[in-house]
DNA sequence: TCTATTTAATCAATCGCTTGATTAATTTTG
DNA sequence: CAAAATTAATCAAGCGATTGATTAAATAGA
């Protein structure tokens, strides 16, 4: 039946997505991903042509789901911009929980520039969602509500970074928290509030801040 | 000589180096190595063992510089507890400058955390630093100077973050900022500075600003 | 409707290649 | 000469990919 192809792919899909993130693109092999999904080996090659094409349909898969997550934010009138920024942090901290698995293959993916034209698409999709932070803020400064002399980009830097810091080095900040944050309880009900608690504080401080110009 | 020797393995050291970082443990081939390094492949063997011996030893090249780095700045008495936290913050962006190839290196490991025990161990140094960065906001707290409600461990993770967001994902980054920051004289001129001045603002107003406690 | 034909899905086997590692022979050094 | 350093050649293992055969399903022809 069609309903069982579709489901055949979607969970070799589900697979790989979970072993490239856990040995990266080189050492998930096809063996490997074809033996966890419980399908022969050229299975791989006939639906998706080759190693690196499995690895895009990951990518793709995902990329709606990312497209769109801010869309409807940005364009919301009725939310102040401080708002917005407090919403995209809970939407964020949720994909903490949720999506960590596969935006640690991303990012190490990108990591590794190799593979160029991959790494290129992977940005280029991560570019559409920062414009829209970027927008935001820049809405923010222009109605005076942000501090005009804010550095927008560093801002959506710390966002992305603090959150991949934590998810991608797990075995230091599970010694520097004092928990597993590979534990999905753990990570669901201790971890994302703080993230989300954080990261709001942090940047609310940081935006609407009136910073006097005497340096020390 | 004896000189020629140490200078020998001291080349292949900074050519593994310089490999490693570039494609990661697996995609750095030991032919590759040797090769760029004008080298026979057995010697990589007759030297370090093994690739991971290889590794290691690059690894533990740095570690002592590692150490001592932030040893000095928590024992100084001298300092109020933010001057070291600005002291730290231009010591951090000295080296996304001069160390980014081997940082990256270093956290790409990490992420994929296969090779348990060298990921454990990688953390465990790390972990080290986190401790001094740790104590000097304790102290600050103690004394008075910064908010007593401060999420040390979030703080930490921004700083790394931040920076290792930068770093790491060189293409989106470059996109973002509008200048290539795999440009080594625009790294040190553009970005090292607004790394600096972005995190010393950013943490000042968390860390010493007084928070009203009035949740919207 | 029943059979014939085509298409899609799946498989075991294996190809050529690269990997990290090792060997044995050779060269250099002291 | 003996020890250390270096080399070319080779190893088994694992890789991604492909093959040709087999089965299941869908379609067409009577």
């Amino acid at each position: 039946m069609d309903k069982d192809k579709i489901d055949k792919k979607d969970h070799i899909l589900d697979v790989a997505e979970r072993v490239f993130s856990e040995l990266g693109f080189d050492g998930a092999s096809t063996r490997t991903i074809s033996g966890e999904a419980g399908v022969n080996m050229a299975m791989l090659n006939y639906y998706f042509g080759s190693k690196e094409g499995l690895f895009v349909a990951v990518f793709n898969r995902k990329i709606v789901s990312f497209q769109n997550l801010l869309q409807n934010l940005g364009s919301d009138g009725s939310m102040t911009a401080w708002d917005k920024v407090e919403k995209y942090i809970e939407m964020y901290a949720e994909r903490v929980v949720n999506n960590n698995c596969f935006q640690k293959m991303l990012y190490q993916e990108m990591a590794m520039q190799r593979r160029g034209d991959l790494a290129d698409k992977i940005s280029e999709i991560l570019m559409k969602n920062v414009s829209e932070v970027h927008k935001i803020l820049q809405d923010g400064i222009d109605n005076g509500e942000f501090s005009k002399d804010i550095d927008m980009e560093m801002v959506i830097a710390t966002i992305y970074g603090t959150k991949n810091f934590i998810i991608n080095a797990p075995q230091l900040t599970s010694s520097m928290l004092g928990y597993d944050i590979q534990n999905d309880k753990l990570l669901e009900e201790r971890l994302k509030p703080r993230i989300e608690a954080y990261l709001k504080r942090l940047l609310k401080s940081y935006l609407l801040n009136k910073h006097d110009n005497t340096d020390k």
